[in-house]
DNA sequence: CCAATAGTGTCTTTCAGACACTATAGT
DNA sequence: ACTATAGTGTCTGAAAGACACTATTGG
């Protein structure tokens, strides 16, 4: 009988004790990029609790099932906290899970990577910027397993480059075509042509020229541009190549 | 001193009891595809506990975190029990998690997708296939959010057959070029051109011809081929299309 | 012979790569 | 005028799309 399923169903939920059950631990880290003296930088934390107290890592923690809705609003609380930046470029790279990357125990972590522009950055406490190597390594000795994330993110990051618009999200309101191209060149690990580049940015849409307004570099002046409203990732159908 | 934080973080851990928080339920879902009948299908089983007792689901569950070692272990291990099956493609889709999901609490789960071949599938008990409108849309009312991860995992599959060698998974061990064409237009939803797509496959060189077998089709002899064995997903520089 | 599918050849189109050229500002 | 960077024009080449062609087998 349907209703008599109902009831048991009822029953079986108002009985579910999770702490019955011996469960891993679940958390969100956090990989946030920029892009500083034109190298790839990777914001880091300093933990005040253990496991490894005052070690380096990058941010994250658990869900507070009471007051997150869903692992995304995770993610953006823990990002807003260590950087006071509300609406920056943020995408799930995957899970990661094992019994070894955490003394605690069985240990699941949803990573999320962010792209930010550094200016944008209210540093909290214990907070700073560190930056990678041309294949994604960091200097630091850092937490868990939180080294080979975000070489996972980088090189996910490099290889999104090749294909989309994604390196418009670690610049400011305002920007040069040049200032853009060498973003890409940093991410990418090599040399862009200039005028293949400009043709394919412009054809993706993506940017608008601010009518009437220039910056000066260090020879003549130079357009300056804003990322269109209607789209903030393109992808296109071919690779761009570094190089 | 440092002694003294190591002494520290040995008592921090020995206290240490996930029991003291509030945590989040987390399972491993997979979306197994194979085409059977020029349709793409999907493994689904009938749950046999609370909740949705009795419904349609992909397979899954909770990691055993005696046993597994790491979540695609898991991942594999769940996939064997319903398959039989040892070395699909199994690629991870990502983590779905919300206050929503599952009437027993907050929820994580990890999602991966499996492309097999409908013939070397060994049903278990309850599990049977469905198949997927072009949209990738599912004939039942399934458990939980199923019915999204499966759109969700569709999606990535449709797109990521644009791109590279990934539909080779859904063949058996000899098949002609026709076939793996078909197999393409299935996914992708329409038709590719065919010296076109040869070309393609060739030089992704992911097949070989098998030396003197052929075989019969309605009306001539075709070239068997067989996966080549150092290369099983190849990545183009550029999208395929369809129609 | 015809029907139907396997398999090939070749012209067109698209878009990235290379590279040289012009334009503009400070010195 | 010189230098450095902004910005453009155009040729080349790689690979996909279109489409017609030939090859092979059963009836």
């Amino acid at each position: 009988m349907k209703a008599s399923t109902n009831q048991q169903e009822k029953e079986f939920l108002t009985r579910y004790n999770i702490h019955d059950y011996e469960v891993p631990l679940t958390s969100v880290d956090i990989v946030i990029f920029t892009i500083i003296n034109e190298e790839v930088n990777v914001l880091i934390t300093q933990r005040s609790d253990f496991p490894f107290k005052g070690y380096w890592a990058i941010p994250g923690g658990f869900i507070d099932i009471k007051k997150d809705k869903n692992i995304k609003q995770t993610a953006q609380k823990k990002l807003r906290e260590k950087t006071g930046y509300g609406a920056p470029y943020l995408e799930q790279l995957g899970a990661i899970g094992n019994d070894s990357r955490d003394p605690r125990g069985w240990s699941v972590t949803v990573t999320y990577f962010a792209l930010v522009n550094a200016e944008d950055i209210i540093f909290s406490t214990d907070t700073r910027w560190s930056h990678l190597d041309k294949d994604g390594n960091i200097q630091q000795k850092l937490a868990f397993d939180h080294a080979e994330l975000i070489q996972e993110a980088f090189q996910r990051l490099r290889n999104k480059a090749q294909y989309t618009t994604i390196a418009l999200h670690v610049l400011p309101e305002k920007f040069t075509l040049s200032e853009l191209q060498r973003c890409y060149e940093i991410i990418l690990g090599g040399e862009l042509n200039k005028s293949g580049f400009r043709r394919r940015i412009i054809k993706g849409n993506v940017i608008e020229k601010i009518a009437g307004e220039s910056k000066q570099t260090v020879t003549r002046m130079a357009q300056l541009y804003r990322k269109s409203e209607d789209e903030n990732l393109h992808f296109y159908m071919r690779e761009i190549y570094a190089k």
